[in-house]
DNA sequence: GTGGCTGATGTTTGCGTAAACATCGGCGGT
DNA sequence: ACCGCCGATGTTTACGCAAACATCAGCCAC
């Protein structure tokens, strides 16, 4: 930055004006530092910079494996929305769901150059891990229940899985099947609830919850025993890749979709619509869920707006050929 | 960390020095400075420390959509494989593919903390943009043939493509037709330019090319062409989210996989294990692909080793159930 | 005992930047 | 003509840390 304003005729105070952009200088003035900027390959050093303002202009995403789409869609919309703010994005990963690897990755947090974290997992394991936050780290949860103690940005799980269920009902189906996600999960246990609720609402039955891990392996594995089921006509799958094991195994068990069994998903993965057949299912909106993510984080980090709470962001329920009305026509329901 | 020193009632280099974990401190000071740590809460400030020190400890990893498993799997391997070495990760997504974005991302990246880059695209489009790179920063390329102007590192598409190519050959197929990936990619080009290669090699003619832009709708598409062809009876796609959306288009025109028609993948996603039929395919070691790229720039960054230079990592064969001899039998041919 | 050495610790300094304050020339109002 | 004010720029300082150097006590060899 010396050199910089010795060659244009300045001082260093007027480099850094001109580097931020500052109001009050001439333009003259500021023509020159640009052009020696320019000749000499100036680039203004972040570190410096980080540690004359206190603030590093970063923020931190905390996240299990990247293997659910959920996850990495929201994490793109994240990367993007921070970046349109002006600010950089950086990746913890946290190998394995343990305590210890989240304590782990927590404290690798503890000397990064974050202002703020967004955590896109079960906070339960996060108050498990007993970690102690930076006290000045904002912190906003994605996948969790604690509004009442962190900010929450999510999908409307509750909502969509009633939307599903309904979908099937006002088909003609008298109930509909649960394939679920892994209790540890905050969503899937969610989407149960809501099923659950649903059909007591409609004064249906609730059959018994199947659970899978999220894959389409579970999700086929889970489905042979669905497929067992003669009188199960209709499946809310807690998201598509199970949706997708689900499909295998009742093909292969010689139940047609949506003839026999009608199935929807949850999540609309790019994918869906070539499944066999194309998938009925639940659209999550992810890029604005990453998008509020980075509003929440950045409010609280100025100051203005709510500490906590939950915002939902809705569902929209995407037609395709995999329902249908039950055997039979239904019709004796509607 | 005055007060810290203040508190255990040494100097702030020794505490310096504890928080580095240098040797040559006492240790009955060093637990007294410990204690004093613990109890005033302190973090050494990293970008005080970055200053000092040079460096940030911190590798840039630029990438379009992390639509694709491909990018995602490498930048999660990245992202572990850095945290190992005790580097953070920061994320700079790049929304659209033109060179003006391309170019918008490293001039953020200019100002950006970090002491060298990933990049997982095709070069061209990096090279086109005509960005100049801070020179002390290191570059490694994912997905690229500049392998003599770059450090690369990559799957072994052409290896990965004759492996497929000679799978469905020695099943008895007279030749395979190729579902390939969007020119602008490299992968796509090389996995094209290698299934021509293996063709030719075993003197059987080349059908034309079929292309989609990597995604399932695409892939049904040209599916739908493919289905139109009465001699197609073994097909490559170029990913497996294309081939899903060709065994959809394949199904829909009635023609059976693998009785009358072969199909074989490349990426070996969780999902392919249950398409319809499980997905013959080719595995791509990600993991690996990543925790090489994270090697390969400390290495440079360290000036030891090559400067540049193409790394390939091999691809292994999953036989599934989507690949089987063609109609008749094949044995006109083994 | 003295010189030289080692290991433990303290002191000084500067990394690159931007806030705070200082300076200085010019301009309008009285 | 003089005061005061404003806009443009320069000077000083401190952000938190760690390298470099300085200090100092204890110990061994002769």
């Amino acid at each position: 930055m010396a050199d910089v304003a010795r060659l244009a005729g300045v001082s260093s105070q007027t480099v850094s004006r001109v580097s931020n952009g500052y109001a009050g200088v001439n333009e003259e003035t500021r023509q020159q530092v640009l052009a020696a900027m320019k000749e000499l390959g100036y680039r203004p050093n972040s570190a410096a910079r980080a540690l004359k303002r206190g603030e590093f202009r970063t923020i931190g995403v905390i996240t299990f494996t990247l293997s659910t789409t959920g996850n990495v869609r929201t994490l793109e919309a994240i990367a993007t929305s921070a970046a349109a703010e002006g600010y950089a994005v950086t990746l913890l990963p946290v190998a394995v769901p343990t305590q210890d690897e989240v304590r782990g990755a927590f404290s690798r947090l503890e000397e990064l150059a974050v202002d703020a974290v967004i955590v896109i997992m079960e906070v339960h394991l996060l108050d498990a891990a007993t970690v102690t936050l930076p006290p000045h780290v904002q912190v906003v949860v994605v996948d969790s229940d604690a509004g009442s103690h962190y900010t929450v940005v999510d999908t409307d799980q509750s909502g969509g899985t009633r939307t599903a269920v309904q979908h099937l009902l006002d088909l003609g189906h008298l109930t509909v099947w649960h394939l679920a996600g892994p209790e540890d999960s905050f969503a899937a246990q969610r989407r149960a609830d809501a099923w659950h609720g649903a059909l007591t609402d409609a004064g249906r039955p609730a059959p018994p919850v199947v659970r899978g891990d999220w894959s389409a392996e579970s999700g086929y594995r889970a489905g042979l025993e669905l497929a067992a089921q003669e009188d199960c006509t209709a499946v809310f799958a807690a998201n598509d890749q199970m949706a997708l094991g689900l499909l295998r195994a009742l093909h292969e068990r010689g139940r047609r979709v949506p003839e026999d069994v009608s199935v929807i998903g949850f999540d609309d993965i790019p994918e869906a619509s070539s499944f066999l057949p194309p998938l009925t299912t639940l659209h999550q909106d992810f890029a604005e869920v990453g998008r509020l993510c980075v509003q929440a984080v950045l409010r609280k980090m100025r100051r203005d707006g709510p500490q906590r709470g939950t915002t939902l962001v809705p569902t929209r329920l995407v037609l395709r050929d995999s329902t249908a009305p039950p055997p039979g026509g239904g019709a004796g329901e509607v």
